[in-house]
DNA sequence: TCCTTAAGGCAATTCGATTTGCCTTAAGGC
DNA sequence: GCCTTAAGGCAAATCGAATTGCCTTAAGGA
């Protein structure tokens, strides 16, 4: 039986906090033991529970995306595109977001398949794109989006690029525009 | 004085060459001393010329990258931009491209200012802009072409989705019908 | 409340990466 | 061809990460 209540929560949370920090503060290769050390808890704790430092790095970047810019439901494709890529532009401004994002491309090994939560915002995605369709509005595909909005933000981030002011926005105009 | 012939580049060539088949073997975080063994030379050796595994797989990659997809001058911007796109399209499709491309984003720590390469490589497509320009062909900017074009083909790497074949010729399409 | 057992802590051990001092090799200027 | 010295090789010593067996704690169902 699993438990994920009380003290494996609070482990949990402690460790993926410490990862999230340590990241933070330029620690990108803060091994395990650093790390255990930093959430107060034991290193063995670690091992046991996540088995590699990638595997921690991945579950802890999914876990903080997975809460970060959901799409809003606005009644326009325009608010609905406009509102996700504002959060997009706005966690990928903030550090830690930067720092998630790289750690997840880079423990990310080709040629497995794509991650689980990726599929998942893909799919986020569709239902948005599906029910402005069944509005009547014309839409992009999910390929357009991502080509037109979230590439050239990532690209900014991983590139170290700036990220300006509005971009998100500019970028979804560029899209519709373009329909 | 630094000694850049014979053994020195001997060395150096070994050692990149050892780090790309591991990467590309999927040993994505081979250490020092594996890469020394297939590079078929000592350990110190690395550890004094390159300091640290993030040194050397950044000068791999970008050592690499360097000789990929330069830009070709085919007197018109559409056939120059394509020529580019379709190089980095293939050097996407090859395993090692994608592992280092992979790797370079990796070990790019944030806020530290941007590689040298990259940099060079935006300068080499400005130059590429203004002689269209100067040709009188409406050019976009190198942002609107990294958007455009570079942006969805990374995404599509860094995110395991498939480059498609002829992706890159139809996004400089795209991006030269929305002048 | 009590009991079962999943999960965490501890400590000893193993294992391999990194460092360092010294020696050998061979670029490259003369 | 000779000489200087940058760069590579070797081996010993260090240092810290990873592993493992055993014990302790505390979820969560009865």
């Amino acid at each position: 039986m699993t438990r994920p209540g009380g003290r494996s929560a609070r482990v949990r949370d402690a460790v993926h906090e410490a990862v999230v920090d340590l990241l933070a503060a330029g620690q990108i290769d803060a091994a395990i033991p650093k790390i255990a050390a930093h959430a107060g808890v034991n290193p063995t704790s670690i091992y046991r529970r996540w088995g590699s430092r990638d595997h921690l790095l991945v579950d802890a970047a999914v876990t903080r995306l997975r809460t970060t810019s959901p799409i809003p439901d606005t009644g326009s494709l325009r608010g609905d595109l406009a509102g996700w890529a504002e959060g997009v532009e706005r966690s990928m401004r903030d550090r830690h977001g930067q720092v998630l994002l790289r750690a997840l491309v880079a423990t990310m090994a080709p040629d497995e398949e794509p991650i689980e939560y990726l599929k998942a915002r893909g799919d986020d995605l569709q239902r948005t794109l599906d029910a402005a369709a069944a509005r009547g509005e014309p839409v992009p595909s999910v390929d357009e989006v991502l080509d037109f909005v979230l590439a050239p933000l990532y690209l900014r981030v991983l590139f170290r690029r700036p990220v300006e002011p509005g971009i998100g926005a500019r970028l979804v105009e560029r899209l519709l525009t373009a329909l």
